[in-house]
DNA sequence: GTACATAGTGTAGTATATACACTATTAGAT
DNA sequence: ATCTAATAGTGTATATACTACACTATGTAC
């Protein structure tokens, strides 16, 4: 037993997983094995170590019960009203991150019966204040969307340009044209034109491209966005 | 004495307030009354109570040691590293804050020996990672400002198109054309022209405009940006 | 070899951003 | 009354960025 002068709330983290399959943006979530709320879904995310960093406890929870690691991930901020959890007083530190989903193979692990995508549009039914916190970072993923090249964490690393394309349309809901698009993404000199083709598919191949995140950094201590 | 079954982290919430005078920005601290850091500078903060909300805490805190009340505040994020208060394990969810001088006194009172404005480029020495947390509350106003009409935040109700360019001219380090900043400013609509002029002044006396928050609103509904 | 599917390319028009200099008004000094 | 000093207030021309738009190229499948 651990005892303190004062009441100390439980400290945990939850993470909002964000991939693009099939055109369609998607969370990742488990269902919850054990009480509270066993048998719903859930973000992914548990109670913080003593020894242990908040990034840390994110990248831990999320790895154990998920079997995702080594990503992108930002923190989203606290969520800590009263009554968020029905058996204390419990702070989450929530996280977002973004992976993709042809490199990552999601198992469900400890503490978690399962763990699957859904899209965005169709969640099911959620555990404590999640919904909450998941509409918090949709909005932020669809805000940094727009000022960072945050596509690239969702595409395979070699791409094409009409992939590319349609992932923005996705996220920003809205056709692009291809021409103007091209010469947008192209202009910035981030993307690198490989000397491969597409394999494999019904038609004329298209080249791949892959971004370079060393210019990147130059690229941004100029002040300048990479803006679609 | 509390008891849990598990080790649990004391929560803490910090403020970090942001004003501009004299065309300078500036950060509000406390000097410390009690240890850990006795007499050393601070942000003002301190521990969240069991049946209160973050961001109520956050304003608690912040009135309770500088006399600051009802003002725009945003939650930055939450900071845990281990080790980062010399006592126990102290996560705190740091907030930050814009004020406008002329509003707002500034006094010192519980476990606070003394509330100051300093300039940012001027800190003093700083109690436990609250340089961290200072830096980064620096990049988020000037992140920010950049997209969101908060110069208003700081500056008096009513105000001439100069103070407005001179902030942010402050902000951005770098001289606006008044030409075309006015040309910009108004052509948003969200600045009302009123029939009073500056007084006292050994000039030509400026007219005074104020910013309509009620029409922001519909503003941004539309997707619209406030920017400089 | 023909049909089909997607890749890849340029230009003209419109809107937005930038650069730039003089007149107007008031207070205070003489 | 006149002059000086200080800041308010105004328009236009140029450059840059954004938008709209349609055809040819290349590979697969039949």
């Amino acid at each position: 037993m651990y005892t303190y002068p004062y009441p100390h709330p439980a400290v945990t983290v939850d993470c909002v997983v964000f991939g693009l399959d099939e055109g369609e943006l998607k969370v990742l979530l488990i269902q919850r094995d054990l009480d509270p709320f066993a048998g719903k879904w859930a973000l992914p995310g548990g109670f913080i170590r003593m020894d242990e960093d908040l990034e840390a406890a994110a990248r831990r929870e999320l790895e154990e019960e998920t079997g995702v690691k080594k990503l992108y991930i930002e923190q989203l901020g606290a969520f800590g009203t009263p009554g968020r959890d029905p058996r204390e007083r419990v702070v989450t530190v929530a996280w977002w991150a973004v992976v993709n989903l042809y490199e990552h193979e999601v198992k469900a692990s400890t503490d978690a019966r399962n763990a699957a995508w859904f899209p965005v549009e169709e969640l099911p039914a959620l555990a404590f204040d999640h919904p909450v916190i998941l509409d918090a970072a949709l909005a932020r993923v669809r805000e940094t969307l727009r000022r960072e090249p945050l596509a690239f964490e969702f595409l395979p690393r070699k791409f094409t340009l009409t992939q590319l394309q349609r992932f923005y349309e996705t996220v920003l809901g809205r056709p692009l044209d291809k021409r103007n698009f091209r010469k947008k993404v192209l202009s910035y000199g981030l993307l690198e034109e490989l000397e491969e083709y597409e394999v494999d598919v019904a038609h004329r191949a298209a080249q791949l491209y892959t971004f370079r995140r060393d210019r990147y950094e130059t690229f941004r201590e100029e002040g300048s966005r990479f803006l679609v």
